[in-house]
DNA sequence: AACTATTTATAAGA
DNA sequence: TTCTTATAAATAGTT
């Protein structure tokens, strides 16, 4: 919603998208806050910047009951709890796609090792065949069993190419 | 942004409270997604709904470093850390805006208590001269020193309406 | 920090 | 409940 549509993609250029994040970011608070107080919920939004700024937005403790009474402080200690747990369980949730993450990551690492070593075997055979064109395999240091290293891990590029290409200096 | 302007508070009637409330939380949850993608921040949202219901949102772990690349599971860790620490300070802050309402309440209890007393006095000096005209003042277990009883506590109403109103029975 | 052309969200209605 | 649509609100680019 703006002079024009805006790809669904981080802002490359630095400055606008900082003024869009400032914008933004009051306009998300904007809403939570409208949420809580129209339907009656608790509301807490939590961002970090890139520049690791921390920004918290948190709907006032205040509730009614069901006899449209204020809640009494340690019902408010309650909710409190609630919170806490929930925020836990976000925090399980995260921690457990960052291991399923880290498994698809030792899996790729796996068959990447697997499809390398079938490679090195191909080209001693083919070396044998024809010794003049010998390309040294296997140097480059850790390489390809550094996932962390890859730029492609995790990304949604199909990992096929990367089975291929970048084995090879061109 | 609908069909007609919404007065900003609680929706009474719970059925197009429970619409809203669907919609708008969706409508949160991707203005969060939004705020992280285009400006590359992580975002937490969490919110109960009045019947206690948790819903959650948290931007993928997923960031991109100076160069492009993937970040590590470790880094992702790191971050987990400082949501935590966020967290943290966001419980923190709520406990202490609460601290400063039971302030709030026991400043007005007193006040209360003063003007119930002030009332007793009066009535007494008033039932001396008058005997027949009795009201019984001082029953209704606890009353007015039990703030969280009140329905008024905590509400924009002012209080000097409470002051001489609800003292006796009608 | 304001402005405004547009896009987006959503309150009612179907 | 899900879909539609008129309208309100948010905001991207501009100044």
């Amino acid at each position: 919603m703006g002079r024009r549509k805006l790809e669904m993609k981080r802002i490359e250029d630095k400055s606008s998208r900082q003024v869009t994040f400032s914008k933004r970011r009051s306009g998300l608070n904007k809403k939570a806050r409208q949420l809580s107080v129209l339907c009656d919920a608790a509301v807490a939004v939590v961002v970090f910047s890139s520049n690791g700024k921390l920004y918290e937005y948190c709907s006032g403790t205040n509730r009614l009951d069901e006899k449209g009474n204020v809640v009494s402080v340690s019902d408010m200690t309650e909710l409190e709890e609630e919170l806490s747990a929930a925020l836990m369980h976000t925090r399980a949730r995260k921690t457990q796609l960052m291991m399923e993450r880290i498994s698809g990551f030792h899996e790729q690492e796996r068959k990447l090792s697997d499809e390398k070593e079938e490679l090195k075997q191909q080209l001693q055979v083919a070396s044998a065949a024809n010794p003049k064109d010998d390309v040294g395999v296997g140097g480059q240091s850790g390489g390809l069993n550094d996932s962390a290293d890859n730029q492609y891990c995790g990304q949604t590029t199909p990992p096929q190419q990367l089975l291929t290409l970048p084995l090879f200096k061109d």
